[in-house]
DNA sequence: TGCGATTAAATCGTGCACGATTTATTTAAC
DNA sequence: GTTAAATAAATCGTGCACGATTTAATCGCA
């Protein structure tokens, strides 16, 4: 066998914190070579799915989406911008906000992306039910180290 | 309510792949409290923990268990190495290989990291057999993500 | 014994993440 | 209407990840 991917050391097989780290690097591998073809890295493949769900949105916005903030989305957005997918313009009423929107190559882009759930799905193997179920499963975890770090940040609790 | 960590966003909320990705932002905001103290980060306590359990070990061995490689564990362990946690020499007989010891001070803050592992199943409130479920469905998850990853490179499978 | 192939680290360049700070704009209170 | 507080992005510095390449040591084999 090639992969011994579980039980790859002792001190560590225990550990959920390795598991979700290690197989987040496997998501982006994984990701890597199909998303090569277009273009884009991971994250950026977040944020145009993103706007190809719904065009014209603030920095705000894709941040809360993806629970980054404007010091890792607005560089990640300025490559995507000379990559020419899509179009950064202050809002006219609020020129504190930045709009971030599709140019037609971002849009034309979607029909090429089209494939790629299917890719993932195929190499996952899983049920639909399987898969919800792990997606519960995760997002439990994530949902309870995020009222962790906050409550240890502010004991507190809601001020 | 204050975490609507789940359902973020209709367009990623069906994602797997954007699930594992931002819990594993979420267990690296929840480390970054608690090691903060140590003064270590999240993947650096990863590498300790392996020494820990473990001594004396090459660049290649860290890397097979934490599946990275020398370009991103060489400038790590040499901030390790800053931080006198541990001392990175030539091995005598192969001097291609670097062997990484842990100094006593290294040894040393294993006592004051052995708090970790508590805080962080305290934050999750899982059961030991639902731990150990989500370990495995997360496994299973990486090691689907890295043998697809892998025929996909190379289609005619090991050579 | 010599020399090409292999192996182990290190180096280099790019792109995230993220804490902390700064800049610019809007709002809210007076 | 002025100005202090709040808000939205951007900027800055540090530390991973990782593909690609380079450097150096060892191995294999005729």
């Amino acid at each position: 066998m090639k992969h011994e991917v579980t039980a790859a050391d002792t001190a560590l097989e225990n550990l959920l914190c390795f598991a979700i780290y290690a197989t987040e690097h496997s998501f982006n591998q994984f990701y890597r070579t199909l998303l090569g073809d277009l273009g884009l890295t991971y994250p950026q493949y977040l944020v145009m799915t993103l706007l190809w769900d719904r065009d014209d949105r603030t920095v705000l916005e894709l941040g809360k989406a993806l629970d980054l903030k404007s010091n890792t989305l607005t560089p990640l957005l300025k490559r995507l911008e000379a990559s020419a997918l899509l179009s950064r313009r202050r809002d006219r009423i609020d020129e504190r906000q930045v709009r971030v929107r599709l140019t037609p190559a971002g849009k034309a882009l979607k029909r090429k992306a089209a494939q790629v759930p299917a890719c993932v799905t195929d190499a996952l193997d899983m049920s639909p039910k399987e898969l919800k179920s792990a997606i519960d499963t995760v997002n439990k975890i994530r949902k309870r180290l995020k009222d962790a770090t906050t409550t240890a940040e502010n004991p507190a609790g809601s001020v």
